[in-house]
RNA sequence: AGACACCAACUAGU
DNA sequence: ACTAGTTGGTGTCT
């Protein structure tokens, strides 16, 4: 099972008291700091003591996704290291490259592994790094006042719960079963928090969420009459393409193809009975994409109403994803 | 007589609907605001305004004592421009200094008179400071409101009926003009036929059709308060960043870029007060767009409404266009 | 010149 | 608890 960890660093003062943290879930993280370092520091050494980490729990085998805010580190490791090894270490103005010690820590305990980097965006809301942030800051306050940091469960942990990043953007989400069946008061007007239905329906278009299995018809009852949509290449769609777009996306089993996961879902209201979801997805050839979908709260034929996709619009995500 | 006044802003939301007040004692003080405007414009205009009217009132000789919480203020006068101005009005990261407009205006008003700046804590119970920021955020929820702010009693005498000739030169009545043609009943429902006019204002902001010219202020009216957006990359953006989105495309003069033509545009109406754009847009170095656009014909704070974007989200056309 | 990160400070709000 | 408006700086590389 590929293993996926993100690593931050922190530097109060940037130098001072500084801390690193990598973190799995909340079962499984490390963090350590220092009482000075810089931020650039920090950061390598959180890819540093994850690589060691890993390997001492005897995973060095699995493939290892790391999560990393720092353009400085992933480019360090993927793309300048192989031209400082050659040229005895000088950076391009003839000055010693800096850090020299940590990078080659890294660059030893990457050998032989399949290691791939991830830029994402720093406080972006991205999860794993907010996680890994926290600590890391947490773990740099600490060395601030003194005190020795929590430096974590580490890799094993018993305490293997482990929701893998369910996602749950709000604490108010309780019960709630599979809600397509549910409710039916009549009114004009939309069910008034229709905020957790639509995130709802909005997974199960892409066959994620609670709802198992999203079958034809579902989602043609999914689809407004009129629907329309853009997809990755700007192509407008039709609702008939628009329905195999979907189509060709859910409903095969094997795992080359699909949603991974579904992410930053927010769902606005814009009019009584019509809503704006936005979200991230994520498929499991590693794509990602950015979507913006429009809900109108329809009436049906026989004078039911639902929820319909007036909408849908979709472009290809393209953050640097370095091997 | 040395001059004692407090000067402070305020702005609801932030940004919102603004307001500032300069405050020396209860029958000498004077607050002003507009629709929108963010907390720092608000405190700029607290200190220009206090500048300008002290001027008109015959009292420039008098050395005068600035009460202020922000040091944003205080540094932007005291400390920065000198910088500024000699190196073009550019900040520490290259990017140009924002609310220049109001800066270089208290720098010329500031011109051989004798004024001091003094930082007071805010909210910490300092009487004038308090005063000055209850009457500033007073004047801000009247402009909520739709309503004249109490501009006081400004700088003679206590019953100076005379109107306070402050004639609002802020940030907000650059606007007013445009968009006049849309018509004015006041009513809960948008005007009938968006269709026209959606077509035009999705193409003003994009700088084509038939308005001259986009201003940036204009801009701003034209993007909801809570506004958001896909750009090509498939990046999330914030109002700010779709903001600065479209002026990086429209205020361009040269030829390599910029809008070539917009094309393929529909309007489609998902609900009273809420439609959806789709256009086609080339660029003038050949690439093409598709975008979504969500408008609402929202409510200002004046209880105007005009119609709004609410979300944008493009993607780009990848015809096969190889060469 | 560019990019990312790490911070510091004040204010405005929800 | 959170977000946004604004500035100053350093750590690192191309």
């Amino acid at each position: 099972m590929t293993l996926i960890a993100a690593a931050d660093g922190s530097s109060l003062g940037n130098p001072g008291p500084m801390g690193w943290c990598w973190y799995v879930d909340e079962g499984c993280w490390g963090a350590g700091g220092a009482r000075s370092g810089t931020n650039n520091i920090g950061e390598l050494l959180a890819v540093a003591e994850l690589l060691d980490a890993s390997s001492q729990a005897g995973r060095a085998g699995e493939p290892l996704r790391v999560l990393c805010d720092s353009q400085y580190v992933i480019n360090s490791v993927t793309k300048w290291m192989p031209g400082w090894k050659r040229k005895g270490w000088k950076k391009a103005d003839g000055k010693p490259v800096l850090n020299r010690d940590i990078l080659e820590r890294i660059d030893t305990a990457l050998a032989g592994r399949d290691v791939t980097f991830e830029w994402v965006k720093g406080h972006a809301g991205h999860r794993e790094n907010e996680a890994a942030d926290e600590r890391a800051r947490a773990a740099a306050e600490a060395y601030q006042a003194g005190a020795k940091p929590n430096t974590g469960p580490g890799f094993q942990g018993p305490a293997q719960a482990a929701e893998p990043l369910h996602s749950d953007t709000d604490a108010s989400d309780v019960d709630d079963a599979a809600l397509g069946e549910s409710e039916q008061h009549d009114p004009d007007v939309a069910p008034e928090s229709p905020q957790r239905l639509l995130r709802d329906l909005e997974a199960a278009l892409w066959g994620q969420g609670p709802t198992p299995a999203v079958t034809a018809s579902r989602r043609e009852e999914l689809l407004h009459d009129e629907a329309s949509g853009v997809d990755v290449h700007g192509s407008f769609l039709s609702r008939h393409e628009l329905l195999e777009h979907f189509a060709s996306v859910v409903g095969r089993d094997d795992l080359l193809a699909g949603v991974a996961s579904m992410d930053a879902v927010q769902v606005v209201t814009l009019a009584a009975n019509t809503c704006l979801v936005t979200s991230r997805i994520e498929f499991v050839d590693g794509t990602v994409q950015r979507t913006s979908s429009v809900w109108v709260y329809a009436r049906l034929v026989q004078n039911e109403r639902t929820w319909q996709l007036r909408h849908h619009h979709a472009t290809l995500v393209s953050n640097g994803a370095f091997a």
